[in-house]
DNA sequence: TTCACGCTGTGAATTGTTTCACATAGTGTA
DNA sequence: TACACTATGTGAAACAATTCACAGCGTGAA
């Protein structure tokens, strides 16, 4: 069986959206260099991750110049974008739909949320931070229609489940799930959880630890 | 150098987090036992995983019957709570911070959103979802009169770092940085980065991959 | 009372990730 | 040109997390 070539961990992915930021500030700082060290500082790990992560690009450093920014970015962009900007799903318009409106607006070229999706009648069919709100019960075709691949979960528990089934059903490849429960998908389909509670808790946890070992 | 003894892994404890809130709404249908694989379906693991965490726990399952759902609930509070409702600030009362204080407001025993902060003028001394909003000028010394140990940073990522360092010198023991740049804090203090964009990238990546594999 | 079943608890194996450490190479200096 | 310096690229080691696999036990059935 042929090996993927885009092999990289879930980290590491995550690590190269991270870099690719931090560039983007170096270069309008008027940087056109940077060091593995440097931006290990900024990313908070070690030059030999920011090295390995690197790797996984067809980017080559110099021992004395270090990466040229400008090519960095394009071997992460080559890496984490599609040919074409991703269109992007959002179920659920509530304070939390709209934060996430709010700060993916015209921000990213890679995204687009195309579409958001709600079941309040006082919210369907206006535009939202720019994104017009259609009925739930629509949800699945306008996925269809649109090409929809990426959708948002951002509704209650409760409804958690059928908004993700409806999403599948529309054919999207990978699910963004805010809601505090785990949502089962047919196999094909990628999930990202991110439990704010669960990660407050963690905060919460290690940092009454941190206190309990500085105050012995 | 004695080993301490809550040695649990930031995974763990996350999971610990989502099994509580499984446990909890098997209680509400009425349960009173559960057996590791009935766990491991609904937080999407395995039931090795939920037995190695239960492990962290000192509550035994007996082989016919489970464990008791009453019992296991209470071994994870013991680990992730503490003794008093835990006291949180959070900066930036902007539209994620409202969909923050929103989801936290009145919902968790163990934490109380106790002083919201912000720089806007017209949000300082309202009353926002049952949280005070107090100038950012005053974060220090509210964080500290208030013994609030675990700060919320929903600022913009040009301010975040001026927030995390007026929460570290208000004395926070943990910090959850929504803001998508990695901050810097003195040791003895915990920092978790929800940095959404990176979410979504991977999300976006990964069912790229996906769907590749799919049509091949 | 005895037996068969199926789940727990956990040592060992496996898998995945991060760090180490060093051979190699590009640059500036003399 | 030759040398010293420093950072890269990466095999190998260390570390961390997950899964396997099975001994042992408690229960219910006969």
């Amino acid at each position: 069986m042929m090996k993927l070539k885009n092999d990289i961990s879930d980290k590491a992915v995550g690590r190269l959206s991270l870099y690719r930021r931090l560039l983007q500030e170096l270069l309008e700082n008027g940087r056109s260099q940077v060091f593995s060290h440097e931006l290990a500082i900024r990313a908070g790990c070690t030059p030999a991750q920011v090295r390995r992560d690197i790797m996984n690009l067809e980017v080559l450093g110099s021992p004395a110049k270090g990466y040229e920014i400008q090519k960095l970015m394009a071997g992460i962009s080559s890496v984490l974008d599609s040919d074409a900007p991703q269109k992007v799903g959002l179920a659920g318009v509530g304070n939390l739909g709209r934060a996430i409106l709010a700060y993916f607006s015209g921000r990213t070229p890679q995204f687009v949320i195309t579409a958001a999706f709600d079941s309040d009648p006082t919210k369907v069919n206006r535009v939202i931070h720019g994104c017009r709100c259609y009925p739930v019960d629509e949800l699945v075709s306008v996925v269809r229609e649109e090409n929809i691949q990426v959708g948002i979960v951002a509704v209650p528990a409760a409804e958690a489940q059928q908004v993700v089934d409806e999403f599948c059903r529309g054919g999207v490849l990978g699910l963004m799930n805010f809601a505090p429960v785990r949502v089962r998908v047919p196999v094909g389909v990628y999930v990202e959880n991110l439990d704010v509670m669960a990660a407050l808790e963690r905060v919460a946890f290690f940092a009454r630890r941190l206190s309990a070992v500085r105050g012995e």
